[in-house]
RNA sequence: GCCCCAGUAGCCCAAUGGCAGAGGCAGGAGACUUAAAAUCUUCACAGUGUGGGUUCGAGUCCCACCUGGGGCACCA
């Protein structure tokens, strides 16, 4: 190119030449560094930190370019800003990368984090560099360790044989959130059951907290990721009701409780169902019947989760030869075991009541069940038409509950087994306990050793962290169903710590998700030694002012966190119950209407779109495109019109030529309206994160500005340099570089980053008329120009005497005028 | 099936219940230039997904529906 040989125009905007001249200055200058003094207000503002995946992508330019829009904001608002930064760097892509590459997990991953490291300090993201973390370091894991042996103390971390799910490509088991359609969120093999022993966080203990406390976050988190929440902890209110099983077959009686909504339909229950992959069903089972249980449950065990799931299939099953007494009127219900009842809600166990739940009237028609109405909705008999009724009626068939309005029956017929002791009211959740067990090896070892005498003992406190081995490479580290860690006799075997005796540790490692639980406690102080966060610094700085990731993590990354906050809480160790009080969802990033991927090839690479048109205009474009919440298309926006854009407003540097510190008070009062209003609208519309529109105001002053200079006032008023100065603060929060360089050029020293919000003049918000709109009936007929303190009897004159309104009245008699000064009048005819 | 969100100009998007347009992209015209790029000036384009309702007045509030996106789903 021939440019390479020119001299560079020292007036003309040169985007590479910025970026290579500020990030020096700013690192000297400590800019991003909070003080921490209690001289200021604290903020902290936080990203959803990386995981090291190769290098940063768009989606990283948008949602780290939000971020920082609003740590930005609050700097120059005089806020003390904490806004670190750090890595997710435990977790399954690293250990594959390393068995293809016979390597070990930590050479990819940290390779990796100083490559993102290097691309966000171009990106002149205002983070602290000194409080970076990766979680895959053992000063780090070892604090994940800690915690986890207090969740262990309390009861709160436990194993059990469990079901789980299990994904056959990654050869490890997966929580419940980490399963999508039946198949693993990550691989997308479908997932399998299999029973194993495995760790859990009983995150059902907290499962009403985890409900109740989101009215803390009403209104300062998108209403969508709540309702996710609420749906996924899927609190139910009913009650629990036991019913006796009948002896049979020199098989004893047994008491078993269903849960159920619908109390009030308990005289409507014609039969009972047991999970047919229940330990109950193969308990109840008479022997006549035991046969074709075994032949059913290979028939069910045959099925993936995918077909299981398909909400259309035909309802199977198998009479287990027993029968179920209702509690409420003593009558005998045989006793099915049929898959369409899940072992792991409820109790396994229902009272199926066809009339008035449609899965039950499936079932009653697929064998030939009595269906009894016990409602009286209005609607037609389900055992006619084939739909069950839910809605609301009153009683029938019901004995002492006939007659009685649904809710009322409800309360009643708890009254009625609770008095009997039969039952009672409860709370049912569809939320599981979280599975945190991995068996792979590139994660935080879990430390417990196993005991044949003493049982899980937990490794002391002052013997942490337990260390990954590290003369693990390429296949040592490959899945076997089994940790690969177990495989390392060395590493395997110890003392027992209570003992002495021989011992083996545990040699699972932890679901990535509780790493990542706590990551924003350990920011605030980083390097600690001997605790894993300082609670006192940890108390002054959170929760976390404003929160900003994807929607992907609305329900597993965001309830753990919430879910560890509140368990940290009752330890005594925070003194808040909500970590995150607002949380803001960037959009992704699409290309042509589709997400970015590589099988459709429609990948745009953020490297050289930063080649091409600078980091501020890719900054730019990237808020300027959409509300921060809404999917931006890179098929759709201009960051070639972002480079000219912020070209026009370096260049306003060239034609200020009044000198720094001149008295804006005697400058243009058009353009110093236009830049105190645009002032003072940015800050409001930065409150509501409407970072979009405050671009289009800056870009309405630089329009403005660029006036004044040619064809107004000229750039020697001193109006041209306060909408200047204003335009290089209020741009800083966006486009760093352009913002740094015009400052300079506007004669003051670095950095604009620290400059201060401009302080709005109230006087020059006030325009000397406004506009008042004339209407009749609602339609506009005319405008008036008026000062803007005008009172109402002035206006409704001025209005009433206009041609305009005469001629549209055309002598029609007035029922009313709505004055609304200074802007309206709305004048109604009769 | 249930729940949440969104539909404004060719496109991306603004608009405390008060004149539908702030800003940008793409497009037309012009100035500058030998020419082009860059720059500057200027112009056009919709009545707000559909149907009702509330109101003096609805893009905005309410109801129903349509379309698109997302979540949950054999959860008793």
């Amino acid at each position: 190119m021939s440019s390479e040989t020119e001299q560079p125009d020292p007036n003309t905007y040169n985007f590479a030449a910025i970026e290579a001249k500020w990030p020096s200055v700013w690192d000297r200058l400590g800019t991003f560094t909070p003080a921490d003094d209690g001289s200021r207000g604290r903020r902290y503002v936080l990203d959803m930190f990386p995981y090291p995946s190769g290098d940063l992508h768009m989606g990283h330019a948008e949602a780290f370019a939000m971020g920082d829009v609003v740590a930005r904001y609050y700097r120059q608002q005089g806020f003390d800003v904490l806004h670190p930064i750090g890595w997710d760097s435990f977790g399954l892509p690293a250990e594959n990368a390393a068995i293809k590459r016979n390597a070990h997990p930590a050479e990819w991953t940290y390779t990796n984090i100083e490559t993102q490291a290097n691309s966000f300090r171009r990106y002149a993201i205002s983070v602290d560099w000194s409080r970076r973390l990766q979680t895959s370091d053992p000063e780090y894991y070892r604090w994940t360790q800690w915690l986890f042996l207090r969740f262990f103390e309390k009861g709160l971390a436990y194993r059990k044989d469990h079901p789980v799910n299990w994904c056959p490509r990654d050869q490890t088991v997966l929580a419940n959130e980490q399963v999508v359609n039946g198949a693993c969120e990550r691989c997308g093999s479908v997932v399998t059951k299999k029973t194993l022993n495995q760790w859990y966080f009983r995150i059902t203990d907290y499962a009403d907290r985890l409900l109740d406390d989101m009215e803390q976050l009403e209104g300062h988190w998108p209403e969508r990721v709540l309702a996710m929440q609420r749906n996924w902890i899927g609190r139910s209110a009913g009650a629990h009701v036991t019913f006796t099983i009948e002896p049979a077959d020199g098989q004893p009686e047994r008491a078993v409780p269903v849960f159920t909504t619908r109390p009030d339909t308990l005289h409507g229950a014609t039969f009972f169902v047991v999970a047919a992959d229940s330990e109950l069903a193969s308990d109840l089972v008479t022997f006549d019947h035991a046969a074709a249980l075994s032949t059913y449950l290979e028939q069910v065990k045959s099925l993936t989760d995918i077909e299981r799931q398909a909400t259309d299939r035909e309802k199977t099953g198998v009479f287990t030869g027993r029968y179920a007494v209702n509690p409420l009127n003593s009558e005998l219900l045989p006793v099915w075991a049929a898959d369409y009842v899940l072992s792991d809600y409820g109790t396994g166990a229902i009272m199926a009541v066809p009339a008035h739940d449609q899965r039950d009237l499936d079932f009653a028609r697929a064998f030939d069940l009595p269906v009894r109405m016990v409602v009286d909705t209005g609607d037609e008999d389900p055992a006619v038409t084939g739909t069950a009724t839910t809605g609301d009626g009153t009683l029938i068939n019901s004995g002492e509950l006939n007659g009685l309005p649904k809710e009322q029956a409800i309360a009643r017929a708890i009254e009625l087994v609770t008095l009997q002791g039969t039952g009672e009211q409860t709370v049912n959740y569809r939320l599981r306990d979280w599975l945190l067990s991995r068996q792979r090896f590139w994660g935080t070892p879990i430390p417990i050793i196993h005991c044949s005498d003493c049982g899980e003992v937990a490794v002391p406190d002052d013997q942490l962290p337990v260390t990954l081995p590290e003369n693990l490479r390429g296949e040592e580290l490959s899945p076997k169903g089994t940790s690969p860690l177990a495989a390392v006799e060395e590493w395997v075997n110890v003392p027992c710590p209570q003992c002495g005796g021989d011992a083996r540790r545990d040699t699972d490692t932890m679901d990535t998700f509780v790493d990542s639980s706590w990551y924003f406690l350990r920011f605030v102080s980083p390097h600690l030694t001997d605790a894993p966060f300082d609670s006192d610094a940890v108390n002054r700085w959170l929760p976390v002012g404003q929160y900003v990731g994807g929607v992907e993590h609305a329900i597993l990354h965001l309830l753990y966190s919430r879910f560890f906050t509140k368990v940290l809480y009752d330890l005594g160790l925070v003194s808040f119950t909500e970590p995150f009080s607002a949380l803001l969802n960037q959009g992704q990033v699409l290309n042509g209407g589709k997400a970015m991927s590589k099988s459709l090839g429609n990948g745009v690479d953020l490297g050289e779109q930063l080649d091409r048109f600078g980091v501020d205009a890719v900054r730019l474009t990237m808020i300027f495109a959409s509300p921060p919440e809404d999917d931006v298309d890179w098929a759709d926006v201009s960051p070639s019109g972002a480079t000219k854009f912020l070209a026009r407003a370096w260049r306003l540097g060239t034609d200020v030529t009044s000198n720094p510190g001149v008295d804006p008070a005697g400058g243009d009062r058009g353009l110093r309206s236009i830049t105190h209003r645009m002032v003072a609208d940015s800050a409001a519309l930065l409150q509501n994160n409407k970072f979009n529109v405050v671009i289009a105001r800056l870009m309405e002053l630089v329009n403005a500005t660029r006036k004044a200079i040619d064809s107004g006032p000229g750039g020697e008023d001193p109006a041209v340099r306060e909408a200047a100065e204003a335009i290089a603060v209020v741009l800083s929060l966006f486009a760093p570089y352009t913002a740094e360089d015009l400052w300079e050029r506007l004669g003051h020293q670095a950095s604009v980053a620290s400059a201060g919000w401009p302080t709005v003049d109230e006087g020059l918000l006030v325009q000397a008329t406004v506009t008042a709109v004339v209407q009749v009936q609602g339609k506009v007929r005319d405008r008036l120009e008026v000062a803007p303190d005008i009172s109402e009897e002035e206006l409704r004159e001025l209005a009433l005497a206009t041609d305009q309104v005469k001629r549209t009245l055309d002598g029609r008699e007035i029922r009313t005028v709505i004055v609304r000064a200074p802007k309206l009048v709305n004048i109604v005819p009769r």
